[in-house]
DNA sequence: GCGGGCTTCGG
DNA sequence: CGAAGCCCG
């Protein structure tokens, strides 16, 4: 048998918690080095956070599992605790490594902690190689006939349709390449050695790791048929609930995408089709994120982003805690308050309820999304509400305002999903469920339901909120 | 011995 | 897909 070569290799795992099918970790492999992998509990980032958030308790689930599996293998995870623009540098020299290797992730503090740790390693001669990972297109690989990014979805989705082959949805053999991992037997810091407590995964049914991902996947993939159709009904379950495994990386892209076109060609199903289009809307906002990082504070549309909302703090507080008086936007802020998810339909909903209707600063509801969703994933958090607040690029125009009170009868037609998340309302007969202000004083003794008591008054009027908001963006 | 079509491979 | 490698005329 030949000599190992001495040359050492880190692999940096972030947001991309499995093992199968990760770029970085592949190349790592094939570069003819002992790998060495490693995770850090980021304090820059987690010293903000409540002693009790569900990301943490998720990533380290997802953490423990992915050591598991590394030490299953042969080979290992270091976890470490600490600032990673120090401690991934002091690592690589510890071990001799001659190059770090990770996957690209777009946000903009990420990419400054990058070059900061780039800079670092690259002092004391060790490679920092970061690979494209966490899309299918990043960055500068989707471009207009004059080579300039898309900020409009159409176009820019039938420009990556285009583009797509079977190859770029190949998955990264790293199971042949397993015994250049360098072995080891870390040991994996508690969420109390962290600085953190247990949360309610367990309870919410939550799995986190690549088994998590995969057992609904194996399920989502029984119903991808219908997908088209009943991702809009809140009440039925009808989405992947994959949103946190891809935020975390404990599923790869590629097997969705995968899933979705590959098989299917040449002719795809309504289902499917509609599901790589949300894949695609990913790649889209993750892209604007790279190209426009100036969104995570401002609107996409300059002349937007001094709009004078009135920013009501009782109102906001009414929203935040589901007591609009308006069903769905009550039903839906209680599911995101109970569980850290919140449907996307409804996502769509509060957030143009919020603008619209409450003329709060959509930066408002962002901030508070990104508190409550254990999915929170910046470029797609900030799309969407920028799209909703009419800010941002390819945005609904703003004279387009959602009606809460259609929505909900459209959407959740018997009230199904309303129920489950008011329950005071359980016993409100199907047609004043979505507006019990419009319930006679008889159903309202007969059902012993008493508005203002039992439930709140709508909060606003809609009529009326709906043509304050068109003053409110036409006059920019 | 070289050019071109077909296959393989890369990230 | 696009580039490189391979095989045959």
């Amino acid at each position: 048998m030949a000599d190992k070569t001495d040359l050492q290799v880190l692999c940096w795992f972030r947001r991309d918690l499995r093992m199968d099918d990760h770029a970085a970790l592949y190349h790592a492999l094939k570069s003819g080095g002992r790998v060495h992998c490693v995770f850090v509990f980021d304090t820059t980032l987690l010293s903000s956070l409540p002693k009790q958030d569900r990301r943490v308790d998720f990533i380290w689930r997802s953490v423990r599992a992915l050591q598991y599996a590394l030490q299953c293998a042969g080979g290992d995870l270091m976890v470490l605790h600490g600032d990673p623009t120090t401690l991934i540098p002091t690592l690589a020299e510890r071990c001799g490594a001659q190059a770090v290797y990770c996957n690209r992730d777009y946000e903009p503090a990420a990419t400054q902690r990058d070059q900061l740790v780039a800079a670092a390693l690259t002092k004391m001669g060790c490679r920092f190689q970061s690979c494209k990972d966490q899309v299918i297109f990043e960055r500068d690989e989707v471009l207009t006939q004059a080579g300039q990014p898309f900020t409009v979805f159409t176009p820019y989705k039938n420009a990556w349709l285009k583009k797509l082959t079977t190859f770029h949805v190949k998955p990264y053999p790293v199971q042949s390449y397993l015994g250049a991992l360098a072995t080891g037997q870390s040991a994996m810091p508690t969420m109390a050695e962290l600085g953190f407590m247990v949360t309610d995964l367990d309870a919410l049914q939550i799995q986190a790791g690549s088994e998590g991902a995969s057992a609904l996947f194996a399920d989502f993939l029984t119903r991808i048929e219908h997908y088209h159709v009943a991702r809009d009904f809140p009440g039925v379950k009808g989405v992947s609930y994959l949103s946190v495994h891809l935020r975390f990386g404990t599923i790869s892209i590629r097997q969705l995408a995968r899933a979705a076109w590959d098989v299917t060609q040449p002719v795809a199903g309504p289902g499917h089709v509609a599901w790589l289009n949300e894949l695609i809307w990913r790649d889209f906002y993750q892209q604007i994120l790279w190209h426009h990082p100036q969104v995570v504070n401002h609107a996409f549309k300059a002349a937007y982003d001094r709009l004078p909302f009135p920013n009501d703090a009782g109102l906001f507080k009414a929203w935040c805690d589901g007591q609009t008086g308006y069903p769905i936007v009550d039903a839906a802020m209680r599911q995101l308050n109970h569980s850290g998810y919140m449907h996307n339909r409804l996502r769509m909903i509060t957030a143009s309820f919020l603008v619209k209707d409450l003329h709060i600063d959509w930066r408002w509801g962002e901030r508070y999304f990104a508190e409550k969703l254990i999915d929170f994933d910046l470029a797609a958090n900030n799309g969407g509400w920028q799209w909703a607040a009419s800010t941002g690029c390819d945005a609904q125009p703003y004279f387009r305002i959602f009606n809460p009170v259609t929505q909900s009868e459209k959407f959740d037609p018997k009230g199904v999903f309303i129920r489950r998340y008011v329950p005071e309302l359980a016993s409100c007969p199907d047609r004043f469920i979505h507006a019990p202000w419009t319930m006679t004083k008889d159903v309202s003794q007969r059902i012993g339901l008493m508005l203002g008591r039992d439930y709140p008054e709508p909060i606003v009027d809609h009529a009326k909120a709906r043509v304050f908001a068109l003053q409110l963006f036409s006059k920019e």
